[in-house]
Parts: C-alpha cells; sequence; structure tokens
DNA sequence: CAAGCTTGTTACAGCTTCTAACGAACGCGA
DNA sequence: TCGCGTTCGTTAGAAGCTGTAACAAGCTTG
C-alpha cells in the first residue's frame, strides 16, 4: 500500500532512518537502512532518493543471495517494495547500472574490512582472517568481486581504486613484516629469502603499486598472499569442498601457516 | 532455407561428420562436428539427434565466450540454426539442462587434458602447464567448472565423478613425487617435510580420495597444488592482472617454482 | 502400405527489461 | 501564500526471453 498516486505523503517520516556512524561504508549492515552523514544538508527530496537507492540495493542483496546475480530482477524488487516495476528506472538507469552499483559497493565492502583490520596494526595474518570472515559473511559479495567476469564488461574507475587501496593495505603489512623480519635478525641478511626471477621481473613492472616504495620481494609476498587466500577462499565459497569431508578453515590455517613460514 | 517444414530431406547426408578419434572426448574441438564413434549402430534418428545437439552445443559455446553463461539464449540459438525457437526443445528439455550439459563436457574436457597430460609420465609441472594450457584455451569452461556458484544448484553424479578422476590423476602425480623423492634420498626422510597439523586432519577425513592410497602427506600435496594454481590462474582470468603490467605467466610460473621447491 | 513416433511449425501465456506519455505531489522562488 | 517547474509514480506497450500446447508433415518400423 502506501504508494497509492504520485509521491507518498510524508515521504520524510516514512522510513526508520538510520544515520551511518561510518561515513565511508556505502553498504548498510543486515537489516538496517543507511544515510550517509555527509549530504545532511541536501534537500528533502535528494535525502529521499537517496534512501530509496538505499532500500533497492538491499533488496537487490536479498535477491542475489537466493538466487545469484544473473537472477536479480528489478521487477522483482518493485513488487517487493510495493510499486510498480518501471518507477525503479527513476533510481537506476538500468539493470546494469544496478548492478555496477552493487560491484562497487561490495570493493568498499571488502575495503572498509580491510583498513578496519589493518587500524588494528599491520598483521598479515590478522588480515588474512579478516578476508575469510568478511568473505564467509558476504559471500554474494566476494563472487561479484572475484567470480566469474562478464565478457564485455570494463569495470568502472571507482573500483580500479578501491582495488588500489586494498592492495595498498596489503602492500603495508607485507613491508611492515619485512622491515620486522630485518630488525629480528641482523642486517643484511633480506637475502636468505632468495631473489628469483620474477622479483625482478617485478622491479620492473611495478606501476600497479602505485608509488608503493616496497621493493620487489615485498610486491611479489603480497601478490603470493593474495592469489593463495583467493585459491583456498574462492574454491570453498564455491563449494568444491563441500563433498571432501575436510574442514575447509583447516585447510585455510594450512596455506596460512605455509605463508608464514610454517 | 534448410528446414522448411518438418524433418529437413536427406538430413543424413545434410552436415559434414567427423568421426571422433577419442571415443571420451565430447567437447569438439573449434569448428568441428563430432559424433561419437560408439553409436555407430545407431538408428538415422538417433545420429541426426546427436548430431543437431552437437550443433546446439557448439552455438552455446560461441554465446558463452560472447556474452557469459547467463546471457545464453535458446532462442537466439534456435535463429542462428535457422529454426524457430521451441524447436529446440525437443534436444533440450530447459535452458538449465543444457548448461548442465555443457558444464559436465567442461569437466570432461578438463579431465581429458588431464589425463592426456598424464599418460607420458606423472609429472606435476607438466599437469600444471597443461592447466594453464586449458585454461587459457578454454576460458568459458573454466568459468563453468570453477566461476560463480548459481546458490540452488547441485551438480549431476556425472560431474562429481569425473571431478573424482581429475583427482585421482593429480594424486597419482602428487606419489609419484613422493616415492621418486624417497628414492632419490635416503630412506626413512620423509618427515623432512614435516607432518602439519592438517595432515593428521587430512589422515581422518580422506574418503574424498577414492579409496587411493596416498598417505596423508600427499593428500596434502595434491589440495596445495590444486588450490595454489586456481588462485593464480582464477585471477588471471577473470582479468584483475590486466591493469598491473606484470606478466601473469610469469607469476604462474614462480608460483608454480615454489610449489615444485624453488 | 499403414500406423506411430519424431520433429518441426505457429500461437500463446507469462516473465523480463526498458521507453513513452500522463497525472499528481512536492517544494522552491516570488 | 501562491504558482510553476521538477520529480516521482503510474499505466500502456514494444521487444525479448523461457516454456507449453496444438497441429502438420516426414521418417521408420511392423
Amino acid at each position: 500500500m502506501g504508494h497509492v498516486k504520485g509521491m507518498p505523503e510524508g515521504f520524510l517520516e516514512g522510513m526508520p532512518l538510520v544515520i551511518a556512524s561510518n561515513g565511508r561504508s556505502a553498504v548498510p549492515a543486515r537489516g538496517e537502512k543507511v544515510v550517509s552523514m555527509a549530504p545532511n544538508t541536501a534537500s528533502p527530496r535528494d535525502r529521499y532518493r537517496a534512501q530509496v537507492r538505499a532500500e533497492i540495493k538491499e533488496h537487490a542483496w536479498g535477491q542475489i543471495a537466493g538466487a545469484g546475480a544473473s537472477a536479480l530482477s528489478l521487477n522483482a524488487i518493485a513488487k517487493q517494495m510495493g510499486m510498480s516495476g518501471p518507477a525503479l528506472y527513476r533510481y537506476f538507469s538500468s539493470r546494469d547500472e544496478l548492478i555496477t552499483e552493487l560491484v562497487t559497493d561490495a570493493y568498499r565492502s571488502l575495503a572498509d574490512a580491510f583498513r578496519t583490520t589493518a587500524s588494528d596494526g599491520p598483521d598479515l595474518a590478522g588480515l588474512a582472517h579478516a578476508m575469510r570472515r568478511w568473505a564467509l559473511e558476504y559471500p554474494q559479495r566476494y563472487f561479484l568481486i572475484y567470480g566469474t567476469p562478464v565478457p564485455g564488461y570494463h569495470a568502472p574507475d571507482a573500483v580500479t581504486t578501491i582495488a588500489g587501496d586494498i592492495m595498498a593495505t596489503l602492500l603495508d603489512a607485507c613491508t611492515a613484516e619485512a622491515t620486522e623480519a630485518t630488525d629480528a635478525t641482523d642486517a643484511d641478511n633480506t637475502a636468505d629469502v632468495g631473489e628469483t626471477a620474477f622479483d625482478t621481473h617485478l622491479a620492473h613492472h611495478r606501476q600497479w603499486a602505485g608509488g608503493h616504495p616496497a621493493p620487489a620481494p615485498v610486491l611479489r609476498r603480497a601478490l603470493t598472499f593474495w592469489t593463495r587466500l583467493h585459491g583456498v577462499l574462492s574454491l570453498e565459497l564455491a563449494g568444491h569442498f563441500t563433498g571432501m569431508g575436510f574442514d575447509p578453515a583447516q585447510l585455510f590455517a594450512a596455506e596460512l601457516d605455509g605463508l608464514l613460514g610454517r
């Protein structure tokens, strides 16, 4: 009900508002409706618009969790919200735009989880566990980021920026680990890790580090961390271990142990 | 043209037949039409049916390569083949059944690539390179197997069987490597690999090995091989390295080097 | 040859995305 | 306070999809 004709009466008080404590997190916690604090000075109409957009995205996440991103239906979302299908196109110009927003939010969510963890000190093991915790809590978001790509699709600038943030956090932690290691032992024995051929290749192809001062072996370490954790995590989330009997958590822990040098 | 009304006249000579040399491979090479050798005694109708099914699958692979599995359209395939939409339902009872077939074929294709490689001797490095070669040649098949899962979907028995075959091949290679290592050095120093906590866990949860006699450390090695290679490969195929500048092949080689003990 | 099975056709229901035209409510400026 | 433009939600409809039903025509087997 509610929406009979035209804009719903009293739309400002019509929905429970939750002011986001963290100004960055664009992905609401389960069941909450969030309006960012920054555009508090915005016009009522803008606030209502942001509100509806957030509600649409929430229903979208619900649908994705239930049947995957490919089954996302704007029409179904509209019905759930008690309005007609075409009304949603006032808020998202197309289904693709909505999905792009969800992808961006997923990246932001992961970046937030990483940054939050790293704020308690740059610790690779903590980052790894944060990664797994986040992935298990939001598998849909994980697959939106790391799942099957759409052949024609090209990610917008926003996500490449956020992906850079995530990588920077990881590089910070790897750098901290490296300096810590050289502090613990004597100087100049960093070479005991072994300079590989790929390290020298990386030294010449490091623009992806975005100005991060980490030396090539540290870049390589970050890449290895990323690929190995993704290897176990993605297979676990996709259910490839389900029929196998062992505990994926223990496999993850074992892989992390290997990464941290036993 | 061709199809005007009813079954096309002279359908037996209507299409170029290629008799499969390998009786197992259900996935045809690019641009070929394959009919298995075994049901050569089948009725002409059956042969025609298999022929059309294969042609449908070929067009399906083309569509998947172009726009992803979610964009696969039976109607579009029918048009490409010059017949009406509902006609396809004589060959596949639903879109899901077609996709399931494609998934099964993808598994079979990977299993064939593995088996072929292993027939030249059980060599882990060779298996790894075969994996990457296959994945780069058929990224769509890789993502059909290891990509984003559909929440409700449960794989049919056929694919779990084939997945078991793949794992068996990998376990064979890992076993060969282990015995080779113990032959090279003296006896009873297998312990220098280090028995991890996860090894003992695996020793108690090994039914997934399907009766393979490999000891727990070998099981663990197979798992590690699988997850690490998948980690680099899936990120490469999904394009997560594209903007980064370095050569994915070298990252893969480096990871493989690490896996093989430098 | 004749009966039956198989395959193709068109028509249609019901879903989807998305556009177009319209009316009503909001809210800002005068 | 009043009015007018903007925004929003509506219905109608095009074009596409999956999948079903009814029917026509040809192969194939008794």
